[in-house]
DNA sequence: AAACCCAATGTTAGCGCTAACGATGCGGTG
DNA sequence: CACCGCATCGTTAGCGCTAACATTGGGTTT
């Protein structure tokens, strides 16, 4: 691997020199043919491709950052938990990259606070990313990155509109809209809903879609009970529905806390979905094989990841103004947790 | 932000030379105090510091690397399912990483194959990392790391032994011996097993710590199941168990598989764990929430993380020859899903 | 006091690439 | 046939830093 003689770097790494003293042409030649720049002769490409074949020749990307043009690198911030969903997106976020060519410099951080997250943005701008993305459904996160001039394109996965922000998300608003008329659509007319954090942009969205729903269909609305994602705040929520015993249905703002919600249920002997009825929304994967299975909404994080990545493609080639994607609509998975009013009395 | 008069770059940030400038000096001793190095007055080391921290200097790390010393980063390849585990590692030491003042260039991939893993691995050393860490249950991600010379130290997060690389694991030998035992404790004379795929180096750890156990008891082996780790596996092989009728109490793989497992038996009226005590491996989020909750052995995915960073550090430090840091075992945590045999009698 | 040493600094030359400009040589125009 | 123009290529100068060497000046040695 190392060692041949062609070569002259010291690593064993051959440069564009070794490529074109090769190809018998200058380096910038071979510069201009490793772009695709015009003004090189087809047989000439064809040489100097031959070369960097032969060597197995790949350019330094840290030497192109230097120069000053592209770095190839893209920063990956991602901010909270690591669930399934974020964790997904990520990933789907880093294929992408790589199919597109650029690396991704990632920054991780289990909770987001407004210095740590400036300083990540700093960071990735002197390590010469093209552009920065940020995954948190955290609201603050948003609004701190609005406020830097990063001098590269920043791109959010961010359910509320991002001001000065390129954006890409699902429909969280007609995602809890859909969940919630499956309810109505079952017969249901006393609804409640366990939602995110306040600080959750997607909390507040799929709140919103509750509501929408609920008001459109004419149904009393009662306050959410506030949880933090987590089971046991889905636990304790349920135990409150339970102890209230008005409600015959609710929609869970996610899949976690639908389980303590279940659990819950289980432990006080409420049947599901015979005494209430539930719904998610995430579709984790253990959601179908909870008891009873989870009747949630479906969101495809991969291509959630690979939308993002396709926007920062497109904001780089064009550098267009703010984007806003929130195409992407949840799919509705009907299991067993959701059940139509008195189907124990037919 | 950008404009300081003081500043020549056209990008606004400022460089080695602006500092030096400011601080009276050449740009070469504003390199040695960056670096401390010796040869500075601490007069001058001072005033240079002064100089820095009015600019907001930092060093560009492309032009480090550049150089030719250190690069500042380090490569993450973390090939496989986005699941808890490995999302948590990934979280740990990334922000471990950062607070070694590491950079993350992090490559991820769903599925490992021997041709992208080896890309990447190419990718990052062209980045100049200092070292590559792969994050992988899959055997032949160890393999293939193995047969590559990348003339960076390679760190792997592996269960089994991994020749000529520095390796960094949780015993999962002691933890799956750990959960057998505990219910042998329980009277369970008739167990079952499991087992995560073939290609898993945990899933084989934890088998042999399995058979291990049931050996030292002289209780009965019966061949493992083998699943896939996620829960329609477990479902399939908890169905198995049960019309098997064999079996008093399983150890499954993992809570994915278990959760699986507890479908299997609520579906087909099998109390758990009246008539079947489950053991689970890894202590995810929702393990507690199960139905019955989950008595699981719990991993510290974040430490192991920065365990791997500590790793790398170490090995950065001194060239030390082959590392293996297998310290950690999995802590038993009691939920209700297993219990004494002839619970119910009493 | 001449020679010397060493701490403290400055100067120069790259790392591998891109960007800007120069230098060829060929065909076509008046 | 002198002239221009354009494709095709080469040369030079950086990007911001580190590494190796050159330079200074005070305090020691002989």
């Amino acid at each position: 691997m190392s060692g041949d003689p062609a070569v002259t770097d010291a690593t064993g790494v051959p440069t564009m020199f070794d490529v074109a003293r090769r190809a018998g042409v200058s380096h910038q030649t071979v510069s201009r043919v490793l772009n695709d720049l015009p003004g090189v002769a087809a047989a000439t490409r064809e040489r100097v491709r031959a070369a960097m074949a032969e060597l197995n020749y790949a350019p330094s990307p840290t030497a192109r950052a230097m120069a000053g043009r592209r770095s190839g690198s893209i920063g990956l911030i991602q901010a909270g938990r690591p669930d399934y969903g974020p964790s997904s997106a990520a990933l789907g976020f880093n294929e992408a990259a790589r199919a597109a060519g650029y690396a991704v410099s990632q920054a991780s951080m289990r909770t987001l606070d407004a210095d740590a997250l400036t300083q990540a943005v700093h960071r990735l701008v002197l390590q010469r990313v093209e552009a920065i993305v940020l995954i948190s459904g955290e609201r603050e996160g948003v609004e701190v990155l609005g406020g830097i001039d990063a001098g590269v394109p920043l791109v959010v996965v961010a359910s509320e509109a991002a001001p000065g922000l390129h954006r890409v998300s699902f429909d969280q608003f007609a995602g809890a809209r859909l969940a919630t008329e499956h309810l109505i659509a079952l017969g249901h007319r006393r609804i409640v809903h366990v939602s995110g954090p306040a600080d959750s942009m997607d909390a507040a969205e799929r709140r919103r879609g509750f509501a929408a729903a609920l008001a459109e269909h004419g149904l009393e609305q009662r306050e959410p009970i506030v949880g933090d994602w987590l089971p046991a705040s889905g636990y304790a929520a349920g135990r409150r529905i339970i102890d209230d015993g008005w409600a015959g249905a609710a929609f869970i703002g996610n899949d976690h806390m639908a389980l303590g919600v279940l659990r819950a249920c289980a432990e006080a002997g409420v049947p599901v979905p015979g005494a209430l009825s539930v719904v998610g929304f995430d579709d984790i994967p253990e959601a179908a094989y909870f008891t009873p299975p989870l009747t949630t909404m479906r969101q495809d994080f991969d291509s959630l990841g690979r939308d993002v990545m396709a926007t920062v493609v497109e904001v780089l080639r064009d550098e267009a103004s703010a984007t806003d994607r929130t195409s992407r609509v949840p799919d509705l998975v009907v299991r067993g947790s959701a059940a139509a009013v008195r189907t124990r009395s037919a």
